[in-house]
DNA sequence: TTATATACAAACAAGGATGTATGTAAATAT
DNA sequence: ATATTTACATACATCCTTGTTTGTATATAA
């Protein structure tokens, strides 16, 4: 085989990340060795051994792919909408998560390793950290979007802005798991809308 | 060596079954050997291959020690009190599964491996699929729990029991996980009883 | 009391998986 | 035009891990 351009290599670094979610997605991370990889990319290991220093480093550029523009995403819904109400715009960043989901296999297959098929242990659980610390910042912005309602007077008054973000963030936080494992869509994804829509609805001021 | 009487040989079946818990919760399922759970057990793999058919299966028995009982407390908590009122008696029963978790490290070692310390493909993708069906019966509890409710007039009355039964399973179900996810407390585990307390009074009619 | 099943320990065989080292042809720098 | 990287493929050595087989001392049954 021949030397490839530097367009190229970078193609072959993404066909390698491609090919190490797909596998990631069947096999789990543990069970998934670097020839599987390889072979499901069409290269050898020689490549990915080339690209990533190891599985967990692929790992690693895996889940960035996919989780450090997400959080960009719901920035932009959130804090940007001075026109639209606050509680209608969290319920459209919720519903919009889900079909993020539904409609991006390269989404579903992320949350689908991250939540079932991989272990966090020894350097993944660096990753699991990282998620925490997420975590902590989705409450925040909850926070701030309630307290915009609740100042709007949207609220049911007996409730805090603190309070119902953590509720909203375990509520959602369920919903992602829930979904994710119920893929033959009999218990969650049949009604996601519906559901969101009703943990909105307990928290309006009628 | 010797051996053992019937009674003896199923204190070694428990301690593998011990040991086992305690490798997975520290090192993840796959990256455990049977090496190193005979070790920990003070025996060799050849007890643990007479006492199991391999490692899925010694994982499943280990599972099914905390899981299995678990329903049925449940089951005790929720149904059996006609004088407590329907809503207190779910508040407890969310802070009791929380208070079982701190006070049994047995417990809480378990729900860490199931939630973040193995991968559920292959023949433990089944483990998954029984979480699920174990997920649909929760939600049916919940439900009869909140028309209970219902009916005596404790709901605010513009939600239905379904809807809050889902709500309640799905937030209940974020915060077991990040429960266990949040080990150094800073997020959740200093103030559970105050969350699920929220929770519940979102529902209450004032 | 003898035969058999039990509860393991120890030894064996075989197949991966990983990391590294080496080879190499072409792109790119000089 | 030549030298040097680059982007891989190929080959190698090592280390587990697993499953199975064999051995064995002793409960237990008959």
């Amino acid at each position: 085989m021949a030397r490839k351009t530097k367009e190229d290599a970078s193609i072959t670094r993404q066909r390698i990340i491609d090919a190490a979610r797909e596998v990631f997605a069947t096999r789990g991370v543990s069970r998934t060795t670097l020839e599987h990889i390889a072979t499901q990319a069409g290269v050898t290991r020689g490549a990915v051994y080339w690209h990533f220093e190891n599985k967990t480093q692929l790992f690693n550029a895996m889940r960035e792919q996919v989780f450090l523009p997400l959080l960009d995403r719901m920035d932009d819904s959130l804090l940007d909408n001075p026109n639209i109400d606050p509680l209608t715009a969290m319920e459209n960043v919720l519903k919009n998560t889900i079909a993020g989901l539904e409609s991006c296999a390269i989404t579903r297959q992320t949350y689908e390793i991250m939540m079932t098929k991989c272990e966090y242990v020894d350097d993944l659980s660096i990753a699991l950290e990282n998620i925490l610390i997420n975590c902590q910042s989705i409450v925040e912005k909850y926070i701030s979007v309630y307290t915009r309602a609740q100042k709007q007077g949207l609220l049911n008054p007996q409730h805090q802005p603190e309070q119902l973000a953590m509720d909203t963030h375990l509520f959602f936080s369920g919903l992602l798991h829930l979904w994710v494992k119920d893929f033959k869509g009999t218990q969650v994804r049949a009604n996601t809308n519906a559901i969101i829509e009703a943990h909105m609805q307990l928290r309006r001021n009628k």
